[in-house]
DNA sequence: GCGGATCAC
DNA sequence: TATGGTGATCCGC
C-alpha cells in the first residue's frame, strides 16, 4: 500500500508586491483564463475583486463543478452580504491573501533569477520517476456518499416536498434540495442569502435523529463489503473491496452496483460511488460514477484536467496560491514543476508531484479511539459585551464540554479558550496545567483566567477545547481511574500511542459505545450532481459540506408557547445517546436526541491524515 | 508550548 | 436583518 506523501502547498513568502514579471514562462495552457469572464470591462473599478466575490460565495462554490453562470449568483450573494461585518471580515481576509500572494510572486522571481530551469526540471523528473515506481494499482478503493443526504431523508418523510426547492436548517442551511441548488442555494449558506437567491425557498427543520437512524442502516450495508470500512461522516465512507471482490469472484463494478442497490432497497436513499486504485481518485469519482481504468495512462489523463481544488488538502487559499503561479489543474503542476521545486517549502513539491501522477493513499482503516487529540465545545450567540453575560456563556460552554468529556471518557491537561469578536476575527488563548482537567468548574475557572485579561471585548462566539488527552477508558478501568488521581505528567502517553496497527482488537468499550463512537459527525455534503454523470470528466461534482450546529438554544425565547400544546403520553424515557432519563413524550425525547446528536457524538474519525500522509498545508504567514 | 491559519466534514 | 461546530495539522515563534 502506498502511503500518501507529504505536505502540500503552502505559502509563505516575503513581502511586497510584484509585477508578476517573467515568471517561469507561463505557457498559456490551461492556466490562462477563460476568455470570456475576465474582460477588463469591470466597469466599476471599486467593485469587489473577483477573489472576494468568489470568497463570499462560500467554500463550496469552487469545489463543485457548477454551472458557468455561477458569477451571477456570486454577485447576488456579494450584494446581499455587502456592508455586514461578515462581509468586511471576508474583505480583510481577501486583502491579506492578496498581499501574501504578492510576496510569493516576488519570492518566485528572486528564486528563479538566473537559474537554469531545465536543470531544475530534470531534477524533478528524477523524483517523478521515483514516485512513479511506487504506484500501486493493486487495491480497489471505493468512496461512497449519499446523494443530498439530509434533503433526501426529508423528502422521504415528507413527499409533498418533491419537486420543490427547499433548504434544511434554520439560520444556516445544512442542505439544499436539488431544486434549490438550481438557484445557487448551497449547504452552509445563510438562510437570508438563500432566500434572496430563491424567494420560493421552503425551510425545513433538521431531524438529526432520523439522519442518524438512516446513517446506521447505510453504514451497516457498507460494512458487509468491507469490515474495515472507514466512515468519514454520517453519509460518506471509504471501502477497500479488493478482498470482497476476490472472494465472490466479481468485478468492482458488480460489487458496487450490488451495494448501491442494497442501500436503495433498504433505505430508499440513493448513493453515489467512485471506484479507483486510491482514495483521492475514488473520491473524485472518475467519470462521475464508477470506474476509472486501473491503468497509468487513464489515471494520468484524468488527473491532467482535474482542477487542483479537487485535491483533498487544497482549499480556497491554496487554490489561489497555486493559481498565482499558473497552476489551476493537476496537469499544470508538471508545467510549473521548476518553480514548485524551487519553492518546495511554500508549495510542497513531493505532494504536488504525487498528485500530478494521481498517486495517493489506498489505506482504508477505521479511526481508532486512541488517536483522538482534542475535545471541545463552542457556541455562537448574538454579540455580547457585558462581562457577566460573557462569563455565563463561558460557563455554559464549560458545562457542555464537561458533559461531553464525561460521556466519552476523556480528560486532558491543556485548555484552550477560543473567542470570536463581533468583527469575526478569531483568537485563541491556551494554558497547560499539571493536573487532569475535565470538570466544569475547572474548565470554567481556567477559561475565565484566559478570558478576563482580554476583556473588554464584544464577542459572538466562545469555545473551550482540551488537548493532551488521556483516555479514561484505556487499559482496564482500574488503571485508568488510578491514573486519574495521579499527577499529570508526561509519562502516561502510552494510552495515546497508536496501537491500532498491531492488529489488536478494538479494545473493549460497550458495543453501544463503540457504535456511537463510530458514528461520524453530521454534515450534509456534496452535490452528487443533479444529473446523470456526464461522459466526460467533470462528472462528479462534490460540493460542500456543512456540519450542523447544535440546536439554537434561544437565550431569549420570550413568548415561548411550548407549554400550550403539551401532549399526553409522558413517560420515563432514556436517551440512547447520553443515557439521561427524563419524563417526556416522544416528541420531547426526539428533540432531546436531536440535541444530543448535534452537539455530542462527533467522530473520532478524521485522524486519518496522521496515518497516511496528508496533504496538509503549511503556510507561513507573518504577522 | 502557544497562537494563527487552513482544511475536511 | 442574525453567516455553524468539531477536530486535525502545520508553521513560526
Amino acid at each position: 500500500m502506498i502511503e500518501d506523501s507529504q505536505p502540500v502547498p503552502s505559502t509563505s513568502a516575503s513581502t511586497s508586491k510584484v509585477p508578476n514579471s517573467a515568471a517561469s514562462r507561463a505557457p498559456n495552457s490551461s492556466s490562462s483564463r477563460a476568455p470570456n469572464s475576465r474582460a477588463p470591462i469591470s466597469s466599476s473599478k471599486e467593485d469587489d475583486p473577483d477573489s472576494l466575490v468568489r470568497r463570499l460565495a462560500g467554500p463550496s462554490a469552487g469545489k463543485a463543478g457548477l454551472a458557468t453562470d455561477q458569477s451571477d449568483i456570486n454577485r447576488i450573494i456579494a450584494e446581499a452580504s455587502k456592508g455586514s461585518k461578515f462581509y468586511e471580515n471576508e474583505k480583510r481576509k481577501d486583502k491579506d491573501l492578496t498581499e501574501r500572494i504578492d510576496k510569493i510572486l516576488k519570492l518566485r522571481d528572486e528564486v528563479t533569477r538566473g537559474v537554469d530551469l531545465a536543470k531544475v526540471e530534470a531534477g524533478v523528473d528524477a523524483l517523478l520517476t521515483e514516485l512513479e515506481g511506487k504506484r500501486d494499482l493493486s487495491q480497489t478503493i471505493v468512496h461512497v456518499d449519499m446523494d443530498a443526504f439530509y434533503a433526501n431523508v426529508e423528502l422521504l418523510d415528507n413527499p409533498s416536498l418533491k419537486g420543490k426547492p427547499f433548504g434544511v436548517g434554520h439560520g444556516v442551511l445544512t442542505t439544499a434540495s436539488y431544486d434549490a441548488r438550481k438557484f445557487g442555494v448551497r449547504s452552509g449558506m445563510a438562510g437570508f442569502i438563500a432566500k434572496k437567491l430563491c424567494p420560493e425557498l421552503i425551510f425545513v427543520k433538521n431531524h438529526f435523529a432520523r439522519y442518524s437512524e438512516m446513517s446506521k442502516k447505510i453504514m451497516a450495508v457498507f460494512q458487509r463489503y468491507d469490515a474495515d470500512m472507514c466512515p468519514m461522516s454520517c453519509d460518506e465512507a471509504y471501502l477497500n473491496v479488493t478482498g470482497y471482490c476476490k472472494e465472490h469472484g466479481i468485478t468492482a463494478e458488480e460489487c458496487v452496483s450490488e451495494m448501491r442497490a442494497k442501500v436503495e432497497e433498504e433505505t430508499k436513499l440513493t448513493v453515489s460511488a467512485g471506484i479507483a486504485p486510491n482514495k483521492m481518485l475514488a473520491k473524485n469519482k472518475p467519470n462521475g460514477q464508477y470506474c476509472l481504468p486501473f491503468e497509468r495512462e487513464a489515471i494520468m489523463d484524468f488527473m491532467n484536467k482535474l482542477s487542483i481544488r479537487k485535491i483533498p488538502g487544497i482549499g480556497r487559499v491554496n487554490e489561489r496560491l497555486l493559481e498565482s503561479i499558473g497552476i489551476k489543474t493537476c496537469g499544470d503542476i508538471y508545467i510549473h514543476r521548476a518553480v514548485v521545486s524551487l519553492m518546495d517549502k511554500q508549495f510542497g513539491l513531493h505532494f504536488l508531484i504525487q498528485t500530478y501522477l494521481g498517486i495517493a493513499s489506498n489505506v482504508v482503516q477505521p479511526h481508532a479511539r486512541e488517536e483522538r487529540k482534542s475535545i471541545g465545545a463552542e457556541r455562537t450567540f448574538n454579540t455580547l459585551g457585558d462581562k457577566e453575560k460573557l462569563l455565563q456563556k463561558l460557563e455554559e460552554v464549560a458545562q457542555e464540554l464537561e458533559d461531553d468529556m464525561e460521556h466519552s471518557g476523556w480528560t486532558g491537561r491543556t485548555v484552550t479558550l477560543k473567542y470570536k469578536l463581533d468583527t469575526y476575527q478569531v483568537f485563541t488563548r491556551a494554558r497547560s496545567c499539571d493536573r487532569w482537567v475535565n470538570k466544569k468548574e475547572e474548565l470554567f475557572k481556567l477559561g475565565k483566567e484566559l478570558l478576563l485579561p482580554e476583556l473588554p471585548l464584544k464577542l459572538r462566539l466562545i469555545g473551550l477545547r482540551v488537548t493532551k488527552l488521556k483516555d479514561l477508558r484505556a487499559e482496564d478501568s482500574v488503571a485508568g481511574i488510578k491514573r486519574f488521581f495521579e499527577p499529570a505528567k508526561a509519562e502516561d502517553e502510552g494510552s495515546n500511542k497508536k496501537r491500532k496497527l498491531d492488529g489488536s482488537p478494538q479494545v473493549h468499550g460497550a458495543s453501544a459505545e463503540v457504535l456511537q463512537e463510530a458514528m461520524p459527525g453530521f454534515h450534509e455534503d456534496n452535490d452528487a450532481d443533479m444529473v446523470e454523470y456526464p461522459e466526460d470528466d467533470d462528472g462528479a461534482v462534490d460540493e460542500d459540506v456543512f456540519t450542523p450546529a447544535s440546536p439554537s438554544k434561544k437565550p431569549k425565547s420570550k413568548a415561548h408557547s411550548s407549554r400550550t400544546s403539551k401532549p399526553a403520553l409522558l413517560a420515563e424515557q432514556e436517551c440512547p445517546i447520553c443515557g439521561k432519563t427524563m419524563e417526556v413524550d416522544n416528541q420531547g425525547l426526539n428533540d432531546h436526541i436531536d440535541f444530543c446528536l448535534s452537539r455530542d457524538v462527533i467522530l473520532q474519525a478524521q485522524t486519518e491524515a496522521s496515518v497516511e500522509g496528508r496533504p496538509a498545508s503549511k503556510r507561513k504567514n507573518k504577522r
